[in-house]
RNA sequence: GGCGACGUGGCCAAGUGGCUAAGGCGAUGGAUUGCAAAUCCAUUAUUCGUCGGUUCGAAUCCGACCGUCGCCUCCA
């Protein structure tokens, strides 16, 4: 993840495969197939956070529906470059360093690891490019001189503002006129030449953090930092970006105005946005210790403001693949709504899929986290010849792909994968395949096929990378109760032997109560933590 | 006040003009089991906030109303 220039992707590109991909524009309001400005090839940016304070919950949104959708578009064929700021200077930043009395810097730092962890343990990990603004002052000055040059923008006293009436197009994306944004203007009201004109450099005052420019020290103001580096990286013109509906006035709207108005070309061709998420109950954010606790509101926007963070606790409770799965499960242009059961319902869920993968190793020996998956969805594609149930995976792979090509649908996509799976069991089931069955059979041939679909499908949307932690923090206890759950299934086992039922099932019961469950096979008991 | 989104079974959630309204969680019945769990099978919305309208036909389009939420100031 560096920062330098975008790959020109080269003669080897893959040939893209023109699948009818449609993508919900914002600026037109409608769904548009998907031409990207170079064939084949596929710049995206989306908003990052300003990293003043932890993550919460909601700033993964974006992350892992874009991080999907690169999966996507790479294996339609499309070489995609992903962009995702982190913007180190800001107000908020400086406040919480006055706060907390230590260089804005060190806190960037921090929240900039504590947001890259979380990335991690949610499996995004197909970000190309992470740039910091910080690193890109020079590029931002140039920016503001150009607009300066050009007559968009206007200097006082050390500020430089963009003039907002300048652009015949400010105002389309979020369908705004400039009537309708007669605000007060804010603290530098008596600067600006319209309330509506927003910073694009602020003069330092004593104490703040500044960088030289041709307009004195000072900082650039929240927007001109998406421009800048937007264009450093991805071009004049790219094909995606997005961010939170929240985003799209001002943030958007004055990041496309800028743009548009530098370069004399629209800035970008597809605006996407997602969904926000909202606390279903209240208290249930997070640390809600917060100043608004006294707040009686049932629901709201999650926000750092309303106490919301602890998002790493979160993915300790509930680990990553259970948050990216409950985020995925909802279409993302809609409101999530947040909370605890929803996560255990995608719990319970993601469980069943586990379960399916344990039978599938105990029948081939064979791991379901090896398999190989196919990098193209042209390799996916397989001959049914015939057999009943893999004519029906075929199809269901066929709905899947129809899904995602449809604005990503995730969701729509995922309930695919319940059918697989249904169809996978009851395969297993039919066949009677357990342990030590003959690995050379075609019903087993069959079971690599459904798996390999699985595996195919659930790659895309970066679901089941690895095994699931095993109850973390647990770990180095792992062969002791190992051992002693061996001993505990012997005895019960004699126990049954003997016909007394009672001792058996008190151990079962028992062990229920402590959170661990007894399946009885035909191959013998095995165990599992309730999930 | 201006702009916008949403309201689908007990809960979550797709679908946005026409096959029997996906899927998940849960529940119920059956197969299986000593009994369970897991798995499989079946059932679980003549109906999509309310009332009107357009249409041969609407959950899907239009209008009104009710309700929830968001943006308009910092926010993924």
């Amino acid at each position: 993840m560096s920062t330098a220039t975008a790959p020109q992707g080269g003669a080897a590109a893959a040939a893209p495969q023109p699948a009818a991909i449609r993508v919900y524009n914002t600026l037109s309001k409608t769904k548009e197939p998907l031409e990207p400005i170079r064939p084949g090839q596929i710049g995206m940016y989306l908003c990052g956070p300003t990293v003043y304070a932890e993550s919460h919950i909601g700033h993964m949104v974006g992350p892992v529906i874009f991080d999907t959708i690169k999966r996507f578009l790479r294996y339609s064929g499309y070489q995609v470059t992903w962009v995702v700021n982190i913007t180190d200077v800001d107000d908020k930043l400086i406040a919480k360093s006055r706060e907390r009395k230590i260089p804005m810097g060190q806190i960037a730092i921090e929240m900039t690891a504590d947001y890259l962890a979380n990335l991690r343990e949610l499996g995004v990990n197909q970000i190309d490019h992470l740039p910091r603004a910080t690193d890109h002052m020079g590029e931002i000055i140039e920016f503001i001189r150009t607009l300066i040059e050009k007559g968009f923008a206007y200097e006082v006293d050390g500020d430089v503002f963009f003039e907002v009436a300048k652009d015949p197009d400010y105002g389309q994306l979020s369908n705004r006129t400039l009537e309708s944004m007669l605000g007060d203007g804010g603290e530098a009201a008596g600067k600006k030449r319209a309330s509506g004109d927003f910073a694009l450099w602020k003069s330092a005052r004593p104490e703040e953090p500044a960088w030289a420019s041709p307009w004195g020290p000072g900082r650039p103001g929240w927007h001109i930092e998406c421009s800048a580096m937007s264009h450093a990286i991805l071009g004049e013109t790219f094909d995606i970006h997005g961010g939170g509906l929240d985003l799209m006035f001002p943030h958007h709207e004055n990041e496309r105005a800028q743009s548009g108005c530098c370069h004399g070309a629209p800035m970008v061709k597809y605006w996407m946005h997602n969904g926000l998420m909202r606390a279903g109950e209240k208290g249930k954010v997070g640390g809600k210790s917060d100043r608004q606790a006294e707040s009686d509101d049932v629901a709201g926007k999650i926000s750092r403001s309303r106490g919301a963070g602890g998002l790493s606790q979160l993915i300790r409770r509930h680990t990553g693949e259970r948050i990216r799965f409950f985020l995925l499960r909802t279409h993302y242009r809609s409101t999530i709504v947040y909370g605890e059961e929803g996560l255990e319902e995608s719990g319970a869920a993601l469980a069943a899929f586990y379960r399916f993968f344990e039978r599938f190793a105990e029948v081939t020996g064979q791991s379901f986290y090896d398999l190989p998956a196919p990098a193209h969805r042209a390799e996916g594609s397989f001959d049914p010849a015939g057999e009943g149930v893999l004519v029906e995976a075929a199809g269901l792979r066929d709905k899947f792909l129809a899904a995602m090509d449809d604005d990503f649908n995730t969701a729509l996509a995922i309930s695919t994968l319940f059918d697989l799976l249904r169809a996978a069991n009851r395969h297993l089931d039919q066949q009677g395949l357990g342990i030590g069955a003959d690995r050379e059979t075609p019903a087993v041939r069959t079971l690599y096929r459904l798996a390999g679909v699985l595996r195919d499908l659930t790659s895309v949307l970066g679901l089941f990378r690895q095994p699931p932690p095993d109850q973390p923090g647990r770990q180095a206890d792992q062969g002791l109760t190992d051992g002693l759950m061996e001993l505990l299934i012997s005895l019960r086992k004699e126990a049954r032997a003997q016909k007394d039922f009672a001792t058996g099932d008190r151990i079962r019961d028992r062990l229920a109560e402590l959170g661990v469950l007894l399946l009885d096979k035909k191959e013998g008991t095995f165990w599992e933590r309730k999930p």
